[in-house]
DNA sequence: ACGATTAACCTATCAATGATAGGATGGCGT
DNA sequence: ACGCCATCCTATCATTGATAGGTTAATCGT
């Protein structure tokens, strides 16, 4: 046989229509290959969450087996970190955008703290793994490298907040304590929305409004 | 044979010795073994999280059969759940002596701060199941009662909002917009701290009281 | 054009997991 | 003393993440 066959069932356990492929599979070099199990990855775990999406459901939706995911990423976990690596580039690139646009000072803390939250609230999946995910609590070992690419994104961030304090549009005091504390402010927003999305918050736009604005009015200059 | 006898040997995984019992099983009454399901599976919870630790764990370190566990919870999530709801009522508790202590008006405020924050660092597996865990995203179904009682604690957080805000110690505007977001506030710093013990955070007392004091000057009344 | 190398992919299988089925045991009320 | 039934067990299931080892197809040097 000169081309693979694949059985059309799927073990179903998904009502979308979604996973069914081609019944005549193309071979891709490795690095398309790679994004396009990210691509399906981050679609399912958006979808179903990140325990509630196997490994088979990915290279189903994929098109290939489920061992050769393993091809690509030493394991399910390595698959979740790298979906996140990925979108945390486009995070940090979002901030050099902002750092480097004509926005005036002020006015250039607001459009962070939005399209942090904006981010945020879009990469869902990705941002639960960078930040939300639960990892051993009292192992020290790793820090991830797959992981940096939000500390450069958050790095970035403090160093804008240092910029914004030496210009005189924040307040004083330790630029890591203002950008950790600033950071949090706006990941609680982030997190709750995220974590529990059944909760009755009312309008979610007003009260994102509501907590910017008082975001912006704790942490601006009062000098 | 009229008393159960276990092989000793254990799969282990585990390298502290804490999961072997006595060869010898005592029966308990419902409510008490599922109080000591719940302490043990509290304390692995928190050492290897909750994906990380398996039913049998659990059952070992109990010292009964995994199967024995599901007389008392449906499912591993239930089980979680349970944990969460015990913690939650002690949170509940705590808000509740704080509202009718004798701390003046404008203290109370931090109290509840600084309690809502050590409760969340001291019980971080309960907190992660209330509020951090991964649910399905785009299902609406469930609102899972056994998560009721951390919307008991907020909502009484929320009340306690809208006195201080009636006796003129809390900014105005709607009291569930400053209560979600002075929820989302101290929510955001625990979240962030219990998901990354790793990040370089420098002096974490010293960035909670940063981030409370900013908090406190955010939301207090102006006027 | 052609054989060899290697990347890409497969089937078969593993141990561990959450969960279920169905039987044994033993304390408690009558 | 005896039967009930909560308590707990062993055996087993389907599914999961992951590995072993073979097969196909594209590429590259000659």
């Amino acid at each position: 046989m000169s081309i693979y066959r694949k059985k059309l069932a799927g073990q179903s356990e998904n009502t979308s229509g979604e996973e069914k492929r081609a019944a005549i599979v193309h071979r891709l070099k490795g690095a398309d290959r790679r994004e396009d199990i990210l691509n399906h990855a981050s679609h399912l775990f958006l979808t179903y969450g990140i325990a509630g999406t196997s490994t088979r459901m990915i290279a189903n939706a994929v098109g290939i087996s489920q061992p050769s995911l393993y091809a690509h990423f030493a394991t399910k976990e390595a698959l979740a970190n790298a979906l996140s690596a990925r979108a945390f580039s486009v995070l940090e690139v979002l901030i050099g955008k902002i750092r480097t646009s004509d926005i005036p000072a002020p006015a250039r803390l607001e459009a962070l703290i939005r399209g942090y939250i904006g981010f945020a609230l879009e990469q869902g999946a990705a941002y639960r793994i960078a930040f939300m995910l639960e990892g051993p609590m009292h192992e020290v070992e790793s820090f991830n490298p797959d992981i940096l690419p939000g500390m450069h994104a958050f790095a970035s961030f403090r160093d804008e907040v240092a910029l914004l304090q030496q210009e005189g549009h924040l307040r004083h005091g330790s630029a890591d304590h203002v950008a950790q504390s600033l950071w949090a402010s706006m990941h609680g927003l982030c997190a709750l929305l995220l974590a529990r999305p059944d909760f009755p918050w009312g309008e979610i736009p007003a009260m994102i409004d509501f907590h910017v604005e008082i975001i912006l009015a704790a942490y601006q200059n009062k000098a």
